[in-house]
DNA sequence: CCCGATATGATTGACATCGCTCATATAAAT
DNA sequence: ATTTATATGAGCGATGTCAATCATATCGGG
């Protein structure tokens, strides 16, 4: 009743994409599909879900399109409070009507379901090169969705690339929701050369940025620049005291703290 | 005990909102939201989930995106078995290598689940303007996704408009794979101008098209032609003499019988 | 070649969910 | 105003899911 490693790891990898190839993959199915039990089924889930893109549900398992379905993924963390505090403060710099960029990121994702739940009211245009905003954006009423093409980079589920950029060409932002790995006194960094030079391209097209991110990203610095903090702004849970001990100093109009 | 229509419509649509923005809404967080009993909360998710647009699971509800989680709506439905065998049929015209364009459509996203589980083992591009593909296809290893940019429809879950058809510009396709929603002697037709705008744009840029039709679209003819038999091929579960009845006739190679 | 480690599947009990019926209260119709 | 229709929530049994335990068979290492 035993089996070798490399079956077992393999198994759960065709079970990896299984899930991601279905989307949703109920306990039952499972068994069939892989023909096992349902108690092994539960074990490889668990250790599929463990290390990430794959979120647990009750009945089975949910395909993670890297953290669209953030409900039930931030349930579990304990970001949820952390990265949905940031999103609603960075939805009340959102207007009500013009046109908006949305970056990708967990973060940014939140502060699109934040839109979509205030939902009509508001005549917005919202362009996105992250594909779980725009499912989530996808038919809100009162909201026309645009989403930029490019390269899919699955680590972070977002279009990217010389098309993205390409793409940028006609548009101009009244404001722009964008997302980083790290922050410190010299601005925002991100560890993707490509992605930095597209949130470059962002920036120059919008008249009033603002970088979501959470305290964790703080102190940290990735390898490839993407603005210092002349002229951006910052939504964040983290303190005043703790942001200037990184060396980040930013006028109140372009600081919100949640 | 009773409230008025508005409220429980109003209700229902706030909830078909929630599970949207969520992606996946369990009962007991619907009933904290909404401030209803589970009772009331099953009701309604029967009630919303009967037209469409969401899936019901076991502990709750799952947004469609549109059929993204084809295995689950396919489940339920017939359609199951039919769309699965013609997308089984056109799965064996995918060459191992190449570019490839994948058209929108729940038959196309039945291909795409093919391609996703087929895995590995091939080296090709994969060029879509639909977002269900690119969920499903994003992050299969040896596979190269792009995304071409526009408009969203929600009702399709596509990208579109002129900024679509500029994005197909560098492309060449060795082959495509597209949807539809009528054919009968004339051709294959849609029902929304500028998508079939697009594909026809698309089938000049293609060296092998396919259109991926199931038999419920014999016979019917919407408004907007997208091509005739001239240069097309076909994958479907209907026969040869209801083909033929419809006025349709192929020659062998461009006709994939499932 | 032997022994410890471990993956598996069956079983069990606790719990949640589901679909149902039913009494009730209130909106909608006449 | 009366009657009908229907939305609601509670109670109920059936079913499904989950986590834990345990015997067993096989792999991995010595």
């Amino acid at each position: 009743m035993r089996v070798p490693f490399h079956e077992v790891a393999r198994r759960r990898e065709r079970l990896r994409g299984l899930i991601r190839a279905d989307g949703f993959l109920p306990v039952g199915e499972i068994c069939r599909r892989l023909d096992i039990s349902p108690a092994t089924a539960r074990r490889d889930l668990a250790a599929v879900a463990a290390d990430g893109r794959i979120t647990r549900t009750h009945g089975g398992a949910l395909a993670d399109y890297n953290a669209a379905f953030a409900s039930v993924g931030e349930r579990a963390g304990r970001a949820r409070t952390a990265k949905g505090r940031v999103a609603a403060g960075a939805a009340r710099q959102v207007p009500r009507q013009g046109v908006l960029f949305l970056d990708a990121g967990t973060t940014v994702q939140a502060l699109a379901r934040v839109l979509a739940r205030r939902g009509g009211a508001s005549r917005l245009v919202v362009v996105t090169n992250s594909l779980p905003v725009a499912n989530v954006l996808g038919g809100v009423p009162g909201l026309e969705l645009h989403v930029l093409g490019g390269t899919y980079l699955h680590r972070q589920a977002v279009l990217f690339g010389p098309e993205a950029i390409a793409a940028l060409g006609k548009w101009r932002f009244a404001a722009a929701f964008l997302g980083g790995e790290g922050m410190d006194g010299s601005g925002v960094s991100n560890s993707h050369p490509e992605i930095a030079a597209f949130q470059r391209a962002v920036l120059q097209r919008t008249r009033a940025a603002w970088f979501l991110l959470d305290h964790t990203k703080l102190g940290t610095r990735t390898p490839h620049a993407v603005a210092d903090w002349s002229r951006i702004g910052l939504v964040t849970d983290a303190t005043v005291a703790r942001l200037a001990a990184a060396g980040i100093h930013l006028p109140a109009q372009r600081l919100i703290l949640v």
